[in-house]
DNA sequence: GCTCATTATTTTGTATACCAAATAATAAAT
DNA sequence: ATTTATTATTTGGTATACAAAATAATGAGC
């Protein structure tokens, strides 16, 4: 399929004139977090390059961008790898999320616009409305929307960006956190005190609340860790 | 830290193997931030390339990375450039960098070893000391230094890594920022007062203080902005 | 003399080739 | 049969070569 030489006619190459190795991490990433690739798991530079079609030369600037986001680990004569982050890294993660989300919610205060808050309001009711019912994924994915949809709020590009690293490094441990049902009534209380402190630009409240709910995490992480674990 | 990686063991550099690409990433973020390379200069790859006496793959790998720590951009068929960050992006990534350093603040009164809080307290005494003399460059390293130690001692290692790169692409305005004399006294009781929440490991105190610390510097970028566009 | 089109040069983007180090494998010696 | 030494193969690290795109330059036409 990928075997023939470059293809001027390529799909989004045309418009979005983007460098190889950005789509390459891109799809490394997507990867990674739909645990298509786990972490520990070699990703060998010939092989992977020509699974997906191109040279090493953009794939390596994939692993290495990855390597920046703290997705990846390389060492010198190794394949690099799928990061396996010990608990005590994650928990350290966390910490850090925990304050710049504490951060959005205070700037989100002063910068939400009006739609952006409907928005944010509506993924709460929407994450209410499916609490039943839905699938794991799909609950997962309605909340890290809610989340970063407060961060977008406050317009501040680098928080946003870095926000989403922490997130990605995150998603594996949260997502098998968020398969306990059990969780989910004491998160959606959390959202919505975090959705009214928003209506009422309380930033004090909402940065509370928010950080309160990511260190919160932090206890739920450390179970599913003692599970691998146990069952190892 | 159990994650990751042999030692960068950073005493013999042909002991340590570190990637060329890494080395070049180190030599132009300091050349970077000593302002041998100043915002919106072009890094013309075959040039820089030749004059650091490497290749350009690892002079590449060396801007993907630093294109991810936001020091340089680069555009499709462009020559990469140092970053020549808006006011409002100083901006933005100085409320992060507060909550990074809130942060610090409060895990260090966890996490610090009383020779941690020794050297804290050394440095500031140091500070203290030099304020009547010293030249801008020396304070302000100093400073830095100050700040660094209280980062260093949450153990935190993706705490300290973000930060760092912040710190980065703070330094310029920052440092320039430093260079006014008459914020030396206001600068040291700041630092008094956090050492006094170091001290009495007071979370509450600490953080607080780092916080709003660094959100003054907001008004003093903000001066230099002004001026800096006053003389054009 | 000025404008526009065309060509030439420069610059990045990507692929390939080569090198060194580390591991795996194999054979020989005890 | 086990261990060790040596060789082969695999892997990442770096350099070079080639292709595509954009800008700079130059010349023709008005």
């Amino acid at each position: 399929m990928t075997e023939t030489s470059p293809k001027p006619t390529g799909k989004l190459a045309a418009l979005s004139r983007q460098r190889l190795g950005d789509q390459i991490a891109d799809a490394l990433r997507n990867q990674i977090l739909l645990g298509e690739l786990q972490p520990g798991n070699n990703i060998p530079e010939r092989e992977t390059a020509a699974a997906l079609g191109v040279s090493r030369t953009p794939l390596r600037e994939a692993l290495v961008i990855l390597e920046g986001e703290g997705l990846v680990s390389m060492s010198p004569a190794r394949s690099p790898r799928v990061s396996n982050p010990s608990l005590e890294s994650l928990t350290h993660l966390l910490y850090v999320q925990s304050a710049l989300e504490a951060l959005a919610g205070e700037c989100a205060c002063d910068e939400m616009t009006d739609e952006e808050f409907k928005y944010i309001e509506s993924l709460n009711l929407k994450l209410q409305a499916m609490s039943e019912t839905a699938e794991p994924i799909d609950f997962f994915t309605t909340d890290m929307a809610f989340h970063e949809a407060i961060v977008a709020a406050t317009k501040n590009a680098p928080l946003i960006k870095t926000h989403k690293q922490y997130n990605a490094r995150l998603w594996r441990v949260r997502f098998m956190s968020s398969r306990k049902r059990i969780k989910r009534l004491s998160t959606l209380e959390d959202h919505s005190a975090i959705v009214e402190g928003l209506r009422n630009r309380d930033k004090q409240k909402t940065s509370a609340v928010l950080s309160h709910h990511l260190r919160t995490a932090i206890v739920n992480i450390t179970s599913i860790f003692d599970q691998e674990n146990q069952s190892n």
